[in-house]
RNA sequence: UGGGGGAUCGUCCAAUGGUAGGACAUCAGACUCUGACUCUGAGUAUCUAGGUUCGAAUCCUAGUCCCCCAGCCA
């Protein structure tokens, strides 16, 4: 039964039921998976989804998982994205312990295997530039044509690779390919190229090499280097398992690793391509890569998700093969969910209105108790400091409310949280007729909170001291898209949401979050949402993250209606 | 019209010939010093048409629709 549940928590999944088979079936004796990016971006919360799911097998089924970097394309990888992504897989808690390897440490023995693929004759230099290749390799309807350079030699390829190697060749000049089937109706299978000359220096192994391998040759190989048992990844490399299988066949590699393929995952409001969040990024779009309102991770640290809530939106929504998009609820509510149990609950004003109570003494006010989480006493309490002044919401007052509101408004008695009753005698306007300013009175037997004659009042509202709270900047981050779903192909940024960003410069804090500039802790702004300290924050003006707003049950019905 | 995949509540994922289930979302209610949290309840789904079977989401046949592939990107 102990069993049922814990494979119950982490979830079951076709691959996970895989790799199951295999282990009972005796294939492999442990797993090793392998989590594979190519350094030329950070990593978005779509990869969070195969991290947790490559990293999770392993953990699961007492195995290994990889981290590789696939370093293949000099002209496209930095050292940035090496240190970031790596900075990633570490804050989603994940290990690789000694298991980090780049596909550029294979270089030397791919190379062998081309040659060893020329000598026997499954290999060849081809000289056509890249569009008489892109002709000759015909349509999805009609078999390509083999290139008139497929039947040169052994001895002529050998010698025309390695002087490619040499750099005796320019850019693009010629390239190695597979010989296989022109005639295929797989595309991938009409001669692949190998490798082509890339005169780039690369990071990590300089100008050692003028060539470079392509995808396709270097990532199964890698794989079997590795004794990777279950290589998994996206759909879209479905139909290059047959060259995937091709390679392993023909060379002799060390192992014969298998390729898994699951859907890749997209959320609506939300584009997951690393093309687009590279050019959000590069044009200014957003302020970087940790911009609170990109998918990446970095961004949803920034704005102060914690992985715990990734994990737990990963196992919600699932592994399989049908192309979907998930609701970008279901990251809220883990979000949420994370948070409400440790979040420390705080006060802040984020519009504030000015509210004076008249027959409240002046002078510097008292101080009350109020605790640090409900749901959990051990949290403790601690002071709030009262007085005659205090700023309020400007949204929990209206002059002339609709039926359901339940908040402030001339006659109106609500309590103030951990405080007192209040009711509102008068809304002060300026000569524009904006409330300014709220003339209030208090019920002094209501001290704390509750009256001892037992009325009730409808609605509880926060506030803080004018005189003890501090100035801070609150940015509210909303979908960075304004449709829910974006194509993410030419002219996206027509589809970017104007309102992504909203910075509220006078809000209003409880001295101790103030205090706490540096501190990563998430808090809950009571009756606002989680709220985390940006990096930005100073001690004389924090600056504050909204992570994700609380469920708000009566805007929803206010927009409704 | 070549090749490779996929279709189950609004959304995402289960059910592997035997009561179509869970989560998010939605709606209704309870509770409440956060219109939060929590709790209770409700509605909504097997792409279509045939067939096999005591019994089909699952097997068979024929369709329909959707996604991916024509980089010297990964």
């Amino acid at each position: 039964m102990a069993t049922g549940e814990a494979i119950a928590e982490v979830g079951r999944d076709f691959i996970r039921d895989i790799v199951q088979a295999d282990l009972d079936g005796k294939r492999h004796s442990t797993v090793v998976t392998r989590f594979p990016p190519e350094p030329n971006g950070y990593l978005h919360i779509g990869h969070a989804k195969s991290i947790c799911l490559n990293f999770g097998i392993a953990e699961e089924f007492g195995g290994r998982c990889h981290l590789r970097f696939d370093d293949t394309n000099p002209t496209k990888e930095e050292q940035e994205y090496v240190d970031a992504i790596e900075a990633d897989v570490r804050w989603l808690g994940f290990d690789w312990g000694q298991n980090l390897f780049h596909a550029s440490d294979y270089f030397e023995r791919l190379y062998q295997w081309a040659e060893h693929l020329i000598r026997v004759g499954l290999a060849y230099v081809d000289d056509q530039s890249q569009d008489d290749m892109r002709t000759a390799r015909g349509t999805l309807t009609e078999p390509g044509r083999n290139s008139p350079f497929r039947d040169r030699t052994v001895e002529e390829n050998l010698d025309l690779f390695r002087r490619m190697n040499a750099g005796e060749f320019d850019n693009g000049a010629r390239v190695l390919r597979a010989k296989i089937d022109m005639a295929s109706g797989n595309i991938n299978l009409r001669d692949p190229v190998l490798y082509r000359i890339l005169k780039a220096p690369h990071p990590r192994t300089g100008t050692t090499w003028s060539i470079y391998p392509s995808y396709d040759f270097a990532h199964g190989q890698s794989d079997a280097i590795e004794g990777i048992t279950h290589s998994i990844c996206t759909l879209e490399f479905e139909d290059h398992r047959p060259l995937y299988d091709w390679f392993l066949a023909n060379l002799p590699v060390p192992s014969k690793p298998r390729q898994y393929e699951f859907a890749r995952l997209n959320i609506t409001y939300t584009v997951l391509s690393k093309r687009v969040l590279t050019t959000l990024v590069r044009d200014g779009h957003v302020k970087g890569w940790d911009d609170p309102r990109m998918p990446t991770l970095a961004g949803l640290r920034r704005r102060g998700v914690p992985p715990g809530a990734i994990h737990d939106f990963v196992k919600r929504i699932g592994v399989a093969k049908a192309n979907s998009v998930v609701d970008a609820n279901v990251l809220d509510f883990s979000i949420r969910e994370a948070l409400n149990k440790t979040a420390l609950r705080r006060m802040a004003v984020l519009r504030p209105l000015k509210v004076v109570i008249e027959n409240y003494p002046d002078g510097p006010g008292e101080e009350l108790d109020a605790v640090n989480h409900p749901n959990n006493p051990d949290a403790g309490s601690r002071e709030i400091k009262f007085g005659r002044e205090i700023y309020i919401e400007r949204e929990d007052f209206m002059e002339t409310p609709p039926k359901k509101f339940f908040r402030l408004s001339p006659g109106m008695e609500v309590r103030l949280r951990y405080a007192y009753f209040i009711t509102c005698r008068e809304a002060v306007k300026n000569a524009a007729g904006e409330v300014v300013e709220l003339r209030c009175t208090y019920d002094p037997a209501t001290r704390g909170g509750n009256a001892p004659d037992g009325r009730k009042v409808k609605a509880t509202i926060h506030w803080v001291s004018a005189r003890d709270s501090r100035p801070a900047e609150v940015r509210i981050y909303n979908p960075l898209f304004s449709k829910p779903y974006p194509t993410g192909g030419e002219g996206f940024t027509a589809d970017l949401n104007p309102q992504s960003l909203e910075v509220l410069g006078d809000a209003r804090v409880e001295p101790a979050l103030a205090a706490g500039s540096n501190s990563a802790e998430p808090v809950q702004f009571e009756r606002q949402g989680y709220f985390v300290h940006d990096p930005e924050s100073t001690p004389d003006r924090p600056v504050f993250n909204r992570t994700v707003g609380l469920r708000d049950t009566f805007a929803k019905e206010v927009t409704q209606s």
